[in-house]
DNA sequence: TCAAGGATCCGCT
DNA sequence: GCGGATCCTTGAA
C-alpha cells in the first residue's frame, strides 16, 4: 500500500498501528492524524530543494522511517511513499496511545530531562523544564502523543530511527494494520498546518487527513 | 564559513 | 492569542 500514491497511503495509515518494542516493553498507538508531502514540486516538502543529505530517504525505497528536527526541538516521523526515486512522505501527526500509555509517559518525562539538564540560557531552560515536568501530570493518556513532536517523544523516536522498515515486525519501531476489532472511523481532510512558508496551491491544497472525532487529534485542530 | 529560519509545544495574557 | 526556547539544515559567499 505504501508503495502506491501518496495521497492513498496518507488515508490508509488513519487507524493504522504505530508499536514500539524495546527493553522498557511494548508501546502501541493508532494513527489518527496524518499529512502527505508529496513530489519535488510541493513547496511544502523537504524535497523541494532536490535531493540533499538530509532527505535522501524520502527518495528510497517505501516504508522506511524518516526522522528529523524541526524548530531546533522537536522531531518529526514521517513514512516514505511511492517508489524508490519518487520522493514522498506522510508526516505522522496524532496517535491514540492503546498500550503502554505508562510508558509513554515516562518517555515523555525523559524527553524533558534531556532538555532541562541543558543550560545554555542561564538556567531558563531548566524552570522550563521544572514546569514542564508538573503539567505532564496533569495530561490525559489520550493525549501522551497528540501531535508530531509529542509523537516522536511518546516513542523514544529519534533521528537515528531514519531509514528503519516499518513494515518489517521485527523491527524495534513498525506499523501494523488495524485490528479486526478496531472502531471504523470516517476520514476528514483539510489544508496542512505550519507551512506558511509555502506558495499556493501548496498552502491550502487539504492533504490533512484525521479521523472524525478523535480525541489524540493535534491542538484542537478536530474540528 | 555564515546567516536565516523552520512540517512545534507550552505557559501566560 | 502571543512569544520564548533551541539547534540543525540550507543556500549563498
Amino acid at each position: 500500500v505504501l508503495a502506491g500514491d501518496c495521497l492513498s497511503a496518507a488515508r490508509s495509515l488513519i487507524g493504522a498501528r504505530l508499536v514500539r518494542s524495546d527493553g522498557s516493553g511494548v508501546r502501541i498507538g493508532r494513527i489518527v492524524e496524518v499529512e502527505a508531502y508529496v513530489g519535488t514540486d510541493d513547496l511544502a516538502s523537504h524535497a523541494r530543494f532536490g535531493r540533499t543529505a538530509r532527505n535522501a530517504v524520502m527518495f528510497g525505497p517505501p516504508g522506511r522511517a524518516y526522522v528529523y528536527l524541526v524548530y531546533g526541538m522537536h522531531n518529526c516521523l514521517n513514512v516514505v511513499t511511492e517508489p524508490e526515486g519518487r520522493a514522498a512522505a506522510v508526516l505522522i501527526r496524532a496517535v491514540e496511545p492503546i498500550e503502554g500509555a505508562d510508558l509513554m509517559r515516562r518517555a515523555r518525562l525523559a524527553w524533558i530531562e534531556t532538555r532541562a539538564g541543558r543550560t545554555s540560557t542561564a538556567g531558563k531552560t531548566f524552570a522550563w523544564g521544572a514546569r514542564a515536568r508538573l503539567s505532564l501530570g496533569a495530561v490525559p493518556d489520550a493525549a501522551l502523543a497528540s501531535g508530531p513532536g509529542l509523537v516522536c517523544a511518546a516513542f523514544s523516536i529519534a533521528r537515528p530511527d531514519t531509514g528503519t522498515d516499518l513494515c518489517d515486525p521485527a523491527a524495534s519501531l513498525h506499523l501494523e494494520t488495524a485490528a479486526a476489532g478496531d472502531p471504523p472511523r470516517t476520514i476528514e481532510s483539510g489544508p496542512r498546518v505550519g507551512i506558511g512558508y509555502a506558495t499556493e496551491p501548496w498552502r491550502s491544497v487539504p492533504w490533512r487527513f484525521w479521523a472524525a472525532g478523535a480525541d489524540a487529534v493535534s491542538g484542537g485542530r478536530r474540528r
